[in-house]
RNA sequence: GGCCUUAUCGUCUAACGGUUAGGACAUCGGCUUUUCAAGCCGGUAAUCCGGGUUCGAUUCCCGGUAGGGUCACCA
């Protein structure tokens, strides 16, 4: 088949019809990684042939999603190449030029029928329960083509094809996959069984990457190779992405989703890419999180699954939570600010400061930007930036020790204590080490639950917070004994 | 329906004839602890069924079952 020596050329050819999918983006990506690991070239290349289902802004929307996952192309629309155009709709000479080839060797003919006798044809062949096959109808002498009626490919040998795949092996067919298709539609364009071959035959595509969807009309595209006398690239079938929860392949019908909505939803590009690269595929071995350098380095068409995959949102969750944790402190920040609701940033308090330290915090507690959105609805993050109200009785410890009778008086004397002793640090000593050394001995003293628990809530107004010591040492010396008195001042309320 | 194809914990998977069938996500429990989160430790959980081949089958073959794909002037 292929010289082994050969540059490597994959492509992906997307039609703009709406937006990518994951499905369509994991295609891309071991196409890509398939080329780039070889010091090849990768295509992008725009099938639009279907004017009918065509919808504006696609093209942008593709390269928008490649881009944005980390996927470069050394050929395409907006770049051009050695083989441009990377537009099917640009390309009609060439597919003319085949197409007369084909003509003149008898393997092309013009289709004589409208398509309201195909379709009969088609209704017969139902009715009786017989496959419908067109070259049964193949017409005795079919009108000289005038490039306003389909133009047809008379296959040469109804015949059985074995083929060998690199990814499942050896697969076969017998002849009824056969058929005499169109190769160019009446209004003009090629179909996508005829436009594909000429173009990845012209850009001299090494290796065709796609769904298994095609495996069934494989034999029409060797039947095609070989009425051209041309070389057939390497196949190469990917399994299918099955939908969350059900068995159905995902597809954009069965509600996948716009591949841009998870740059929406707070994921990021690499764990993005390290999860559609596990669906598929796998290295072996222990290891699941890769950087996009590690997943080129290591991808290998021999570990591609034959069996589909489930899109598991929570092993996304998680994956993106670990590419999280890897982020630098600043790309970090620059996370949280990015998703960080609006009502946040209106604050009284708000400050860019306070949300570089409470960043580490909340990327703990959080794995998409719809946790983070979560959080600041739970009142999670504005306790930060404003004055948490609350009622005095929730001050209290649940296992408190402190007497019943007097306990209002009792908690004001802790907390009047607490503000002394932190009072004696100096502002720029007033870090989390220091104030939980400053208050220890006493806590131990008095009951830990007993002073933590009302110091916590008291700078928080939450029953759940990051611990009073990590709280203080953001708001500073002065706003935690600001928020300490007002504390004993609700208690006497 | 015809043809093609697939089949290991709930999910994603490892195993390329010999393992107590391993890991991860999820789940459950424990530790830690002022609450939460995180972290650490541990548990439950799988070879679709039936025949072969073999000293030995998750692995090879056949049949069944179940799932997926495809049968367009869509790609």
């Amino acid at each position: 088949m292929n010289n082994p020596n050969k540059k490597i050329i994959t492509r992906f050819a997307p039609s703009p019809t709406g937006f990518v999918h994951v499905g369509n983006i994991r295609t891309a990506l071991y196409a890509w990684a398939f080329a780039k690991k070889n010091n090849g070239t990768f295509i992008l290349r725009i099938e639009d042939t279907d004017k009918a289902r065509e919808v504006e802004g696609s093209i942008e929307h593709v390269i928008a999603s490649l881009k944005w996952i980390g996927i470069e192309w050394n050929e395409g629309p907006d770049i051009g190449g050695p083989n441009a155009s990377y537009k099917q709709s640009e390309r009609l000479e060439s597919y003319i030029k085949y197409a007369k080839i084909l003509i003149d060797k008898g393997l092309a003919y013009s289709d004589p029928y409208t398509e309201e006798e195909v379709e009969a044809f088609r209704n017969k062949a139902d009715e009786e329960k017989r496959p419908f096959l067109y070259r049964d109808h193949r017409p005795e002498n079919p009108p000289i083509w005038d490039g306003k009626k389909p133009l047809r490919f008379k296959v040469p040998n109804i015949k059985s094809y074995e083929w060998e795949d690199m990814v499942r092996g050896h697969l076969k067919a017998g002849p009824e996959a056969l058929d005499d298709f169109i190769l160019i539609k009446g209004d003009g364009y090629p179909t996508y069984n005829f436009a594909h071959i000429i173009d990845d035959f012209e850009m001299g595509v090494t290796h065709i990457m796609r769904g298994d969807e095609f495996i069934s009309s494989t034999p029409k595209f060797l039947s095609l190779y070989e009425a051209l006398e041309i070389e057939r690239p390497e196949f190469v079938m990917l399994p299918p992405i099955m939908g969350q929860g059900g068995k159905k392949k995902l597809g954009k019908r069965d509600g996948a989703k716009d591949f841009l909505e998870y740059e929406n939803e707070g994921y990021l590009p690499e764990a993005m890419m390290n999860f559609l690269a596990f669906i598929g595929w796998n290295p072996g071995g222990d290891k699941e999180i890769i950087t996009p350098e590690q997943f080129v380095n290591i991808f290998d068409i021999k570990q591609i699954h034959i069996s589909g995959g489930q899109f598991n949102e929570e092993k996304l969750d998680w994956i993106n939570h670990e590419h999280l944790k890897l982020l630098s402190i600043d790309k970090q920040i620059e996370y949280i600010s990015k998703y960080l609701p609006e009502n946040i940033k209106n604050l009284p308090n708000f400050s860019t400061k306070i949300v570089e330290n409470i960043t580490p915090i909340i990327l703990e507690r959080i794995r998409n930007a719809k946790d983070l959105i979560e959080m600041v609805k739970n009142g999670d993050l504005a306790y930060y930036f404003s004055q948490p109200i609350y009622k005095k009785d929730s001050l209290f410890f649940k296992s408190s020790k402190i007497p019943q009778e007097n306990k209002y008086e009792i908690l004001s004397k802790y907390i009047i204590d607490a503000v002394s002793l932190f009072e004696d640090i100096s502002n720029s000593d007033f870090n989390k080490e220091n104030i939980k050394n400053k208050i220890w001995e006493y806590a131990e003293k008095v009951g830990r639950g007993d002073i933590l628990w009302p110091m916590r809530f008291a700078l928080s107004g939450q029953d759940k917070s990051p611990d009073p010591f990590i709280l203080a040492e953001i708001l500073g010396k002065d706003e935690t004994i600001n928020r300490l008195n007002n504390a004993i001042a609700t208690l006497k309320i």
